[in-house]
DNA sequence: ATATTATTGTAACCAAAGTTACGAAAATGA
DNA sequence: TCATTTTCGTAACTTTGGTTACAATAATAT
């Protein structure tokens, strides 16, 4: 993805010639928890999992981050500490833009347009973290696989959710075992609650 | 508190004797979860209980807004759904203000503190979201007390922790049953870990 | 001071889900 | 086509923590 692609910029009547473009390799940690953020980070090319580590030791995912996503830019005009809130390691070659918060700053009351993309991504990012929160409170693992899938049904607009990953991947996806959410699969299926196969689930209620 | 007074007018120049106040009474549903929003509201007096259900028909707290806090404020210029993602009901008398979604919008690019104001809060809120999921992802009940702990120790610059609530209230925010809390405390005091009475839980490592 | 209520500790029981292990099936690659 | 690897289902076992109930203690009100 190329900057002017990025939603940030739709509309926007910035040079994007100036910014400055890094790369790494995959695996790469490119900033480490509770690290403070100088700068606003856009994803161009690969994916960036934002991972914390429990008291347990055990790493989970916060985030990943697609192209086109930013990162820092919940940092930048927080009142609370301003540092990562996990570590940013690179899935694939990676491209990131880095734009200093002064000037990611100056952009924003400059320019009404980037001010309103930046606005809207703000807003979809706390959005989304709500829906993981809610993941998150559902209590048991049957629940959590029906939050999913309703959750799923209407951004697919249909009963019939495709799985575009393994079920190793969706089950960390829901923060459960795999093992606990085949058990669970096989027990819906059996009351009659879904149909599935390797690559779909089929809500039947 | 008066609308002057809240930190989304900082320093504005906004006509706030327009702004509409609403009053309800205690434990009133302002609004619906899922319900399409058409303003920004800010808590005056009292406190809002974000409240959504779980498919097995448990309720459980996304958040709780103390005055001078927004609702509504993710979705007015959020890409997604624009749906309340839980019921908004008051706990104790409420005073709210009111301000539709076009005239916030007019502020934001008409009076820089305000939208100063607003890109702070944003982020808070969306800083907390992140707290929050931290918190829901550590997979013991040790660990989410250890995090809560470690947190409170930061924000507290003190070992000793004081707990301005009750045991009960300390589980529900935990999002642990009281029981589980009370034996996990007596467990981490065996260990050493922690000495604990009615008020406080120190840190002893 | 005493009664009442709220808060907390504590124990027994139980269900849910994590853990481990293994075999079958599917996908991949040579 | 056959071997290798990945994915998935499945079972046995174990642990964690929810549930319920009750007693003890503290706080509050009369």
């Amino acid at each position: 993805m190329r900057l002017e692609e990025c939603k940030l910029f739709r509309n926007s009547r910035i040079d994007l010639s100036k910014i400055e473009i890094l790369e790494f390799p995959t695996n790469f940690t490119i900033e480490i928890e509770d690290n403070e953020s100088t700068y606003v980070g856009i994803v161009l090319e690969g994916k960036i999992h934002v991972k914390a580590y429990s008291l347990a030791g055990k790493d989970f995912t916060i985030n990943t981050l697609e192209p086109g996503q930013l990162f820092g830019d919940v940092l930048i005009f927080g009142s609370k500490i301003k540092t990562f809130p996990g570590s940013l390691i690179t899935k694939g070659k990676t491209k990131i833009a880095i734009i200093p918060n002064n000037e990611f700053e100056q952009y924003l009351f400059y320019d009404n347009d980037f001010l309103k993309n930046f606005l809207e991504m703000l807003s979809d990012k706390a959005f989304e973290m709500n829906i993981k929160s809610k993941l998150l409170s559902q209590d048991s693992v049957r629940d959590k696989i029906l939050f999913y899938l309703y959750q799923e049904k209407r951004i697919q607009k249909s009963k019939v959710i495709h799985l575009n990953m393994t079920k190793e991947e969706l089950a960390s996806q829901l923060y459960m075992q795999r093992p606990s959410l085949s058990r669970e699969l096989i027990k819906m299926k059996e009351d009659g609650l879904i149909d599935y196969d390797r690559w779909t689930i089929t809500l039947k209620k």
